[in-house]
DNA sequence: CTAGGACTTCGAGCGCACTCGAACGCAAAC
DNA sequence: GTTTGCGTTCGAGTGCGCTCGAAGTCCTAG
């Protein structure tokens, strides 16, 4: 894990609080908390916990636009951070690539785009809501067999898994 | 979607209630309630809302032993039903196959095995709870950018997602 | 008797999302 | 001046989890 990868940290701050997520917290993850000047590959890998490999296949799909300096090295600015920034949180969420692609494909034709990139999102939503409740009741079962192992480590009846 | 599926319906069963997950739920999901005599596969495949080529995979690597009948058909029993339940609630929760494969590999070795399959389920219930904060978190990030674009309809500034 | 349909085995193919390797460039450190 | 190290491009390879197709078998209905 990078010492300073985004996610970490924003799962590490809820970690003190309870409740619904403050909106601080969703602030640093949405605006990678004012990215200041040029980052290079290194960087923005650490930040978001990627390799440099991957940042390099995104741009080459097409997810992301990036700057060269002087060296030919890439140059990542503030934009091209935030875009990435959107991206891996939608990769971990479980967005599919052509999805993504979709989307940030609308985003570039301007503001008309934004009724149907609100449906994206709106649907995107209620997939996360799907996973939440399918994974809750993944927990559920698996918090269940670990008590049926738990409770009593006496012998089992054939077949149990 | 299929009609009859477990998952389905201990989804709907949860849309009823409200608050910690109840036991019969679990129970319905865990037991495959009662399994009566032997399933065909495409039976099965319904139950577990998956084909038959992966019921077949299954069992091609190692994770179910199904028995024929008198004209070479598979024949599901309850024990392999229920694994089968397991193998897809264990899925769906994100558990690889490898390690699915190794767990199934230690239940058929006995009760021996069962401190080392409780350490797996351990592991396993940090994962899910894992893979539920940073749901949570993006389920967060994605109803803020919702709101965002659903609060005002009005022009974005350039280079927004 | 024949046609349909659900099943069987086997191996090959696919889509996704990376991940890697080779060969090279450039710039600072020793 | 050469070594170290971080970067570059390009195409090919990998691992996962299915998914499919071909060719054949078997039972049932008409």
């Amino acid at each position: 894990m990078a010492t300073g990868d985004l996610m970490s940290r924003a799962l590490a701050a809820l970690e003190e609080i309870d409740g619904p997520v403050p909106v601080e917290v969703i602030h640093g993850l949405v605006d990678a908390e004012a990215v200041t000047g040029p980052m290079t590959i290194a960087q923005v890998a650490d930040l978001l916990d990627m390799s440099p490999h991957t940042l390099r296949y995104y741009e080459r799909i097409g997810l992301v636009e990036v700057a060269r300096d002087a060296g030919g090295h890439r140059s990542y600015d503030a934009a091209a951070v935030r875009r990435l920034v959107f991206v891996a949180r939608m990769r971990l969420s479980g967005m599919a690539m052509r999805d993504l692609q979709h989307y940030l494909r609308l985003a570039d034709e301007g503001d008309d785009t934004v009724p149907e990139r609100l449906d994206l999102l709106l649907e995107h939503r209620d997939t996360i809501r799907r996973q939440l409740r399918e994974l809750t009741l993944s927990l559920a079962a698996t918090e269940y067999k670990i008590a049926t192992y738990g409770g009593h480590t006496g012998p089992s009846s054939a077949g149990e898994t």
